[in-house]
DNA sequence: ACACGTTCTACCATTGAATGGAAGGCACCT
DNA sequence: AGGTGCCTTCCATTCAATGGTAGAACGTGT
């Protein structure tokens, strides 16, 4: 035998390999990665130990794996998001600044948001680990934001295929927050993340008109104040879009 | 002919694509990409595809080729500095609190400093395009800090190959410059980088009171206060060092 | 309008790079 | 002392990867 009994490429391992780390978990023994990845230990071991070389991965001494320095800066310094994160980053800080709120930045990615930036409360302890996380449209505001503002055929296409897991939430319900949110401007959402808090964000178009991105606070209730923070959030949303194609 | 010409193997030929993307920039045309990475177009068109078609890489429908944002998603999730910058971040944001200065902070990678996280200045257009950039130990403050709180063997092999391209520092400088840095405690150089601004930076001790990172900041010159800065920055070091195995 | 250059995409016979079972080595248990 | 779990290396087998070639789809200048 010769190439892969499974009938998989190199490629693909390689893609498994890096996709076998569990979210936030940064370090990972040979044996284990080589499950999770589903290679055979031998195979696995030689594949890591390139990448290794190649400082894509880190393979420590004790057969220790990690995603390798060199990756990650790799990645971030030519990130496809780069552009819109460095438009969005001073504003942000503004937001930050006058408001003292948790901000975030995100993408539409399939149904999903992914958040790209935030920057936290100021007291709270940093929760950074939602950077580079995922929400569901239907239970985000930026998820909200940016899926109201896609194309009619994408939003159908999308309610059709919509199911929610934990079946609390309908399509027809998913169809007036969504439209609720493309006549409003911006998208709010109290209590679904966590019962505490409120999310707003709002679209960001670039210079085309195409919502590109969503930016939001995520509030306290109690500290709830839509008539301040929705002008904010567009006033900066707007400044982002201008400096982007 | 079979299996590469040229005598690299497919992970080597992925690694290459992957650090073909010079600096900052996010888009390359098949074309390009393949000159780049040294690949027979064709070759270069079928790895590309295969990558794209795991969202490692992002193929547009006009050949444009960018990072995946899967991949920014997966490696971000996963780096290797995540606890740092997590255990950090608080840290950071005090510092930039309190002083309004540029905040950074650094690891070190071979011979040089590696930013993995940066907050701006208050006000001042924020210089995100630092994260994940270099700088030669020799002429960042991040770097001296680093180096000088290195093994005895590390710090003798770094001297022993140092080199400096312009020609302007000796080894002995060098050598002088970390000896300073250790006895002091923190690093500083004024307008090495940058002949208005002074950067100051001290060592980030894990649990094991080894030195894993720099935390530093960038001053004018005429902002410099020695006094006020160094001991909050090794108040915050110490306060992330806490919270690192 | 036409010819030309450039770039993307697809095909397919050839072959050597990738494969993984087996065995060796090491550390740490019981 | 024997067992267990892990990392590491070896090597004959063979099929996945290769890249020259050619066609399609632009854009551009004459």
């Amino acid at each position: 035998m010769a190439n892969s009994a499974s009938g998989d490429s190199v490629v693909d391992r390689v893609v498994r390999v890096i996709e076998a780390f569990p979210e936030g978990v940064t370090t990972l023994q040979l044996t284990e990665l080589a499950d999770r990845a589903e290679l055979p230990l031998s195979s696995a071991h030689r594949l890591i130990r390139q990448l290794s070389h190649h400082g894509l991965l880190d393979l420590g001494s004790g057969g220790t794996v990690r995603l390798g320095l060199r990756l990650w800066e790799l990645v971030n310094r030519n990130s496809p998001t780069l552009a819109l994160r460095q438009a969005a980053m001073p504003f942000m800080e503004d937001i930050q600044q006058v408001l003292n709120q948790n901000v975030n930045l995100a993408v539409l990615d399939g149904w999903e948001a992914l958040f790209v930036e935030r920057l936290s409360r100021r007291g709270s302890v940093a929760n950074r680990a939602q950077i580079a996380g995922r929400m569901p449209v239907h239970i985000s505001s930026a998820g909200l934001a940016l899926m109201s503002h896609q194309s009619r055929e994408l939003q159908a296409e999308y309610l059709r295929q919509f199911h929610d897991p934990a079946g609390k939430v309908s399509a027809d319900v998913v169809r007036h927050l969504l439209a609720e949110a493309a006549q409003q401007g911006y998208a709010q959402l109290a209590g679904v993340v966590d019962p505490d808090t409120w999310g707003i964000a709002v679209p960001v178009m670039n210079g085309k008109r195409k919502t590109v991105a969503a930016l939001g606070v995520v509030v306290p209730l109690a500290e709830m104040r839509l008539q301040a923070l929705v002008p904010a959030l567009q006033t900066a949303a707007r400044g982002i879009g201008r400096q982007l194609v």
